[in-house]
DNA sequence: TTCCCGCCTATCCGTTCGGATAGGATTCAC
DNA sequence: GTGAATCCTATCCGAACGGATAGGCGGGAA
């Protein structure tokens, strides 16, 4: 069984190492960006398990992780990641993650889930996709309307009422009724603390 | 020697404590966020070094940072996290904290690190506040005068010109001209626009 | 000293925003 | 059908914004 764990953070890398060979009979390989790791499939492919870590260099988000699930020589590919976004784990099982690892871990549970996963199972952290499912999808996005995130959207991408519109292809005063409306919903009092509420909460 | 460490990343933990232990010498205790870590300051101190994760719940950026060292029973307290920006490191220091160790040292100069703080020494990371000094500062902030810079923190918040201006103790004409040469600089067309680059950037 | 640069202030103008209000259309539950 | 909710459109108004232009002030460089 082969694993190669990714991770600009050597710390994470030793303890992975030093703990999942003293469990045995897993061989591992680590990288410290993304292009090495590219790099190093392709050279001493096949492995069982890719662990990348998300904001290491090279991954330009879920880029890295969708151009590691296309790679020959990998079977199971599985993000490491330390600030858990639900939203974002979600995005990454679409795209065929094995499983979603949060740092956040003790370095037991998380060479288990190594382990699990290199098995060709799919593995999500306890109460990630089990009992949170209906509170969650962001408290904020959950009570606006389709439009009014289609707006809130474009707020994010500082676009004026003028051009989201035209992106809908509605009138320039429908978009500031949803404006409107939509500040009350997040809280906002104009469209820049609009856009950087959305943004904290992780939607976009 | 005493020290504490707090972190949401039981992983980091467990590798932080064995390395020490397996020094000698040290005292280790830990905590998995800033609450309890005030409190076992509190309870079982002093400490010579307080290592605080910067993103582990209620630290509140640099607020948990500030009212750590502001406790009794501290001797050092230094930020340990993942993304090391500059500017942050910077505002750290001003704050009065021992260093400012980022996560991607392997295990051993993590370790060394602390055991460096413990003693009472400042530490920074190689290459930190070196030779990186002249071309850093963000290629953004660099380009902005003070004023420019205090005026774009005002907007990363989503204050109004008016706001800004009583904050500031300046009248508003004056924003409004620093926020115009202010888009010029970071290819903003608007105040979202700048806002998102500004928090984009890391800057605020 | 003179000159330039960063900073502050000011006025003017057209555009955009934020908010209120009102009417019409669709869909779904009752 | 009667409602209710959601969405679209519209008009009006005051406030804020974005941009141009023009002085005045202080400090550092030539």
């Amino acid at each position: 069984m082969k694993v190669l764990i990714a991770d600009d953070h050597e710390l994470v890398l030793d303890t992975l190492v030093a703990f999942i060979q003293a469990a045995g009979g897993i061989e591992v390989v680590t990288a410290p960006d993304f292009d090495t790791a590219a790099a190093r499939i392709k050279a001493e492919g096949p492995f069982d398990l890719v662990l990348l870590d998300l904001n290491m260099p090279g991954m330009n988000g879920l880029k890295g992780l969708e151009a590691a699930i296309a790679m020959d020589g990998v079977e199971q590919v599985a993000l490491l990641t330390g600030d858990a976004s639900r939203a974002l784990a979600e995005q990454a099982l679409e795209l065929g993650a094995a499983g979603f690892v949060p740092k956040t871990l003790s370095a037991k549970s998380l060479v288990n889930a190594i382990r699990f996963m290199a098995m060709g199972e799919q593995y999500l952290p306890a109460g990630f996709m089990t009992a949170e499912e209906p509170q969650s999808k962001h408290p904020l996005a959950q009570k606006l309307t389709d439009r009014e995130r289609q707006v809130l959207k474009g707020l994010t991408e500082g676009k004026a009422n003028k051009e989201i519109a035209r992106d809908l292809d509605l009138s320039e005063p429908t978009i500031k009724l949803h404006v409107k409306t939509l500040y009350r919903k997040v809280g906002a009092s104009n469209r820049t603390q609009a856009a950087l509420i959305a943004r904290e909460a992780g939607l976009f």
